[in-house]
DNA sequence: CCAAATTAGTTGCGTACGCAACTGGTTTGC
DNA sequence: GCAAACCAGTTGCGTACGCAACTAATTTGG
């Protein structure tokens, strides 16, 4: 009989790591008004899908539609991010990119990356890829479990 | 020449699992009264040390020290742990758990790994050492960093 | 042996974010 | 074709938590 692991400590380590984790982008994003929380998220996500409503953010960054809107509002007030009515749905908001974030997107690419190598720095190139696709199972299952 | 992989998502997907999770355990311990926040990672850890101070629980699962001390203070109020001045530094507390909180040790830890199960719920065994592995490097990482 | 520096813990403040209740637009079903 | 159900987004409220400034105890150095 295998000796019983102790499975305790995944939510240990993710929250620690997480919190560092945030804290240094945190830092690094702080000179462009981006600093605390999760902004940067629902930016890099508008920029990827301009368009994108903040229903559809909300679903997919699994955050409250409150924060979704507290943050996109900030991003708005900031000069990121663009609304507009969607007139096909008078209830939603299409939101774009402004000039000011297509330009900041590669300085922000590159501040993430920055945060990212600081994260990964005891991996290999190996075990980055193999923890990228392990989390990305785990997303995918708590998707699934919705259901 | 390697295709260049798209490596920014690390602290996306910590950051949609590890508030995912939270909820989860959030629900699960609602009815013992430490159902937001971190409160379930300082009593497991003064389960594990009784006699540790705030000090040490603020290195060790990197918190700041004034979220330590609410922490601490609100587990006081619940009745699960006692808290006596050290006698040989009168400026910090030995924290220990109380009666109540040693008879709720077994609930806790079967919550905990209720909400690891459903964390897990998409990964063969392998897997899940695997990751909790692979954390862990990212971990020690960071602790290395900081001299 | 005492003033200065350090350390454990607390408190004030600002921000973040989830839940619940709400507003106003849209869809559904009779 | 309109009332009821539903949906996108907002706002009020409570809690969490990091930073900075503070208190009180301890250590250090002259």
């Amino acid at each position: 009989m295998k000796k019983r692991a102790y499975k305790e400590p995944i939510s240990r380590l993710l929250s620690i790591i997480h919190r560092q984790n945030q804290k240094n982008i945190a830092k690094l994003l702080q000179p462009y008004g981006i600093g605390g929380g999760h902004h940067y998220i629902f930016l890099i996500n508008v920029l990827k899908k301009p368009g994108i409503n903040q229903d559809q953010l909300t679903c997919e960054l699994k955050f409250d539609k409150a924060t979704t809107a507290r943050s996109i509002k900030q991003l708005e007030e900031l000069g990121y991010v663009d609304r507009k009515i969607d007139p096909g749905d008078r209830r939603s908001y299409q939101l774009h990119p402004t000039e000011k974030a297509l330009q900041f997107d590669p300085t922000l690419r590159s501040l993430l990356e920055q945060a990212n190598r600081k994260l990964t720095r005891g991996l290999t190139e190996e075990e980055e890829v193999e923890l990228i696709m392990l989390l990305q199972k785990v997303n995918q299952a708590s998707i699934q479990e919705e259901v």
